[in-house]
DNA sequence: ATGCCTCAGCTCCTGAGA
C-alpha cells in the first residue's frame, strides 16, 4: 500500500500536474493541501476517471484539503473534532483498515503573531484528538504540511533561521508531543540524502540552491511501524513548470 | 530589505504563504 502527501498551493493552478503524477504513481491514497478552492468547484470526474474516489474539504482563497483513495474511504471526518476553527484544514478517513488523517497545519506567520497563538492552539486541538483516536484507531498514518522542522537537519540554513517561523522551539516542542503519542517520523526511519527538503522557496532560485525546509512530514502510529518498507520526498514535480513550491511525500507500507 | 515569487480576488494592488 502506497500513500503520499503533496501541498499543491491551487488545485486549479496544479490539476494537470497531479493528475500526471498520479499515472506516473499510481498510489493507494493521495491527501492534498492548499487546494483554495470550494468543493463545488472540485474537478471530482477528472479523478473518478484516473481510478480514485475523492473526499474534499475545500474553502475559498486560502487551505482546503482533500483525500483521494483507490479503494473506497469510509469514516470521513473534516477538521478536528472538539476544536472549532473557521478553516479547512483537516480531512480525516479509513481506507484498507488504516485511518488516514490528511493535514495543513497553520503557517503561523511569526512567533509572537496572533497567528503564531493560533497555530500553537490548533496543535494542542490536534494532539488532544490524536491521542484518543489512537485508543480507538491504532493504525493511524498522520501525514501534511505540518509547517514545522524536527530539528536543523531539516533546515538549509539553521543559522539564520534560528528562532524563526517553521523552526522556533514552541513548534518543535509541539511536534515532539505529537510524536510522544507514539508516532514515528517515517522519513528518518531510512537512511536519506544529505540536506532532503520538502519545500523550497519560490524566490531567489530556492529549489536550484537546495535552500528549502523540510515541513512536509508523515508519521506512523506504533502498530503501523513494522510495516514501513520506504519514504521518500519526490523532488521530480518540482522541476515541472509552474511548479508547487511543496514536493510530494510518498510512504509505502508491506500488506500485513 | 517595507525586496525577491506565486496565487486568489471585491484583480492592475493587496494579503498570505513559508
Amino acid at each position: 500500500m502506497k500513500l503520499a502527501t503533496w501541498n499543491i498551493n491551487s488545485l486549479t493552478v496544479r490539476l494537470p500536474q497531479v493528475l500526471d503524477w498520479l499515472a506516473a504513481n499510481p498510489v493507494d491514497v493521495l491527501v492534498l493541501q492548499e487546494l483554495k478552492m470550494t468543493d463545488d468547484r472540485f474537478p471530482f470526474e477528472a479523478y473518478q476517471q484516473a481510478g480514485y474516489s475523492v473526499q474534499c474539504f475545500g474553502q475559498k482563497t486560502y487551505n482546503g484539503v482533500a483525500l483521494l483513495s483507490r479503494t473506497a474511504a469510509s469514516n470521513v471526518v473534516k477538521n478536528i473534532p472538539g476544536f472549532t476553527d473557521d478553516m479547512a484544514r483537516v480531512i480525516s478517513a479509513d481506507v484498507n483498515g488504516v485511518r488516514v488523517v490528511g493535514a495543513y497545519f497553520p503557517n503561523g506567520q511569526a512567533p509572537g503573531s496572533d497567528k503564531f497563538e493560533y497555530k500553537l492552539s490548533w496543535l494542542r486541538g490536534l494532539r488532544d484528538w490524536l491521542r484518543a483516536e489512537l485508543m480507538t484507531q491504532p493504525s493511524l498514518v498522520l501525514m501534511g504540511d505540518f509547517n514545522i522542522t524536527f530539528d536543523d537537519a531539516d533546515v538549509w540554513d539553521p543559522v539564520g533561521m534560528k528562532d524563526q517561523i517553521h523552526c522556533t522551539e514552541e513548534e518543535r516542542y509541539q511536534l515532539r508531543a505529537l510524536v510522544a503519542l507514539g508516532l514515528h517520523d517515517a522519513f528518518r526511519l531510512f537512511p536519506q540524502p544529505p540536506k532532503s527538503y520538502s519545500w523550497w522557496d519560490y524566490r531567489d532560485f530556492g529549489f536550484r540552491r537546495n535552500r528549502g525546509l523540510r515541513i512536509d512530514h508523515i508519521l506512523v502510529s506504533d502498530a503501523l511501524k513494522p510495516w514501513v518498507k520506504s519514504c521518500i520526498i519526490d523532488k521530480t514535480p518540482r522541476r515541472n513548470e509552474r511548479p508547487s513550491d511543496h514536493a510530494p511525500v510518498v510512504l509505502e507500507l508491506e500488506s500485513p
